[in-house]
This record gives C-alpha cells, structure tokens and sequence, in this order.
DNA sequence: CTCGCTATCAGGAATGATTATTAGTTCGAT
DNA sequence: ATCGAACTAATAATCATTCCTGATAGCGAG
C-alpha cells in the first residue's frame, strides 16, 4: 500500500517545474501495479501493454524526473538493472543473488539512522538506499 | 587503517580454495595504498604501474574474488561505477552527486543493524552497504 | 627435474544497462 | 490559432563489466 496519492504527486511536479505527462504517469501507474521492485525494463513492459508507442528511453526518463522529485526510489544491487519503487517510508529489502528474487525486510530500525546521517555529515543528504544482498530460502534449499 | 593482514588473507585464501596470485596480491595492494574508495579503473591503473602487464579484466576478476572471500568491500551509488574498499568495518560513505568524491560519515550506528537484519529475515545474509548521496560543501557552495 | 593438470591471465571482443542525440510532437500560455 | 518550451520516439552511442580464447604459471606425482 503505497501511499504515494495523487494529489501529492500532482503537487510536486507543480513545485518542481516538470510536467505530468501521460507517459510519466503511465510509469507511475506501473509501479502502482507492481508490488515488487521492477527494473526499468519491467516499467518499460508494463507500461507498454496500455501505451504500444512509448520508448524504453522515455522510462527511464521519467523514472529519473520522479526519482528527482521525490516520487519514486531506485536501488541498485550488483549483477541487476537497478529496481524502482515507490515506497518512500525507509525499508529495507534484500535481494537474492542466485534467483534475483526481491523481497523486504520487516521490522529493521531505520527511522533514526537517516536523521544520524544528516547530523554527522556536510553534506546535503538527497538520497539514502540500504541494500542487501543474500541466499533466500529457497535457493539454499537447492544448494 | 584497515585491518586487513597478509596473514588473515592468506588464511582466507586457503580456506577458499583460490590461489594468492601476483596480480591479486597486487590489487591488495593497490587498495592498501589508496585511502578513498577506487573503482576498478582507478586500481588498474594503480595496478599497472609495478606490472604494466595487466588486464582490466583481470583486476575485475581478482576484486570480485576478493570481495568473495571477504577481504574487501563494494558499493555501488548511481551514476558511478562501483568502488572498493578494504575497511570491512561497517561503515558509512557518502558520495557527491555533483564532483563524486567519496568520504566517510562518522559516528553512525550502524552496529545493531546488521544483525537486526539477519533476525528479521530467513534469507543468508552476504552482504549489505548502506549507500548515501548527497552535495558537499564545496559544491553547494558554487550552485 | 619433467610431465601433465588446473587455475589463472592478457588481450580483446561482446554484452547489457543507461544516456545522448535528433527530429518531430504535444501542451500551455498568449 | 500561434508560438515556444518541454517532452517523446527511435536509434545511436557510451561506459562499466563480463565473457572468450589461446597462452602461462604454479603445483603434485612420478
């Protein structure tokens, strides 16, 4: 259940200067259907079945402008595409590195840890990702 | 001051099953002498001034190898390629989506994290790296 | 020491994700 | 309706990383 509403969304493209084109907000809607962690490439599928003519550029376009305005998250796990989502609580997710299954971590402290960073640090913090790596259940079962 | 001893590697190397070459020794090396958190690129050419010699790929090889045995760390930002570092300590970067540098923020507790994730999840946990981007002073200061 | 075995290496080509380019299109403001 | 800025589709280009091939190196058995 993301909460990811679209007045807000609405809200901040206004802000931002961007426009909310059909395409990002077929992107958008895509990433609303989809509860895992899609690569671009799953956006770009997804997206395609309502809209045939949009291009996998035009993705990653827009999947880069809602990254930038605070609508959409990217992660970034060796030997994958990076993956988007829209859940913008933190959280936690770990990856699979034989089946390349996503899934999430529950009930992992991560409220404080952002606010340590921003208290320790110059830097203006725009963007923090957890990433984890491991062998998922099933995988080490085969193993 | 990474704590990474020859005798520990060796050990490591042993257990594994892979071998101590020249070149692998050579990435070690390289990493030792280089405090901030090169790519691959950046330890070739490192690399290739004691064995002008060397491949690329090679170094690619003996990093990945390295990682797996656990001797050194990667961590990939956005826009980047990935950078490695020996600190197996967890510890927390923050790169410059502006210039790219990379340094360390202090005094985060990222202690109790680790195993936090481990209770929470049936998956075998391999690897985590908390990635962190943000502006810094320098280059805030010219936008 | 030498043969043969296996892991590794150098060099370069190939792959795959992502970005840049370009010409054409849409959309909002006038 | 007109104009210009922002956006898009399609494709080419880029860059990090992996893969492939034949050559080497190191090691154990004899």
């Amino acid at each position: 259940m993301p909460m990811v509403l679209d007045k807000d969304v609405r809200e901040k493209f206004r802000r931002s200067g961007f426009t909310l084109t059909s395409q990002r907000r077929a992107v958008l809607d895509a990433l609303r259907g989809n509860k895992g962690h899609p690569s671009a490439e799953d956006v770009y599928l997804s997206v395609k079945k309502s809209n045939p003519r949009v291009a996998l550029g035009t993705v990653y376009q827009a999947l880069s402008v809602l990254e930038e305005i605070g609508v959409v998250h990217s992660k970034r796990w060796a030997d994958s595409p990076a993956r988007y989502d829209l859940n913008l609580e933190p959280h936690l997710d770990i990856r699979c590195r034989s089946c390349g299954a996503v899934s999430e971590v529950p009930n992992v402290g991560l409220v404080d840890l952002e606010s340590d960073i921003r208290q320790n640090t110059l830097y203006e913090v725009t963007r923090t990702a957890l990433v984890v790596e491991g062998i998922c259940p099933a995988c080490r079962r085969e193993a």
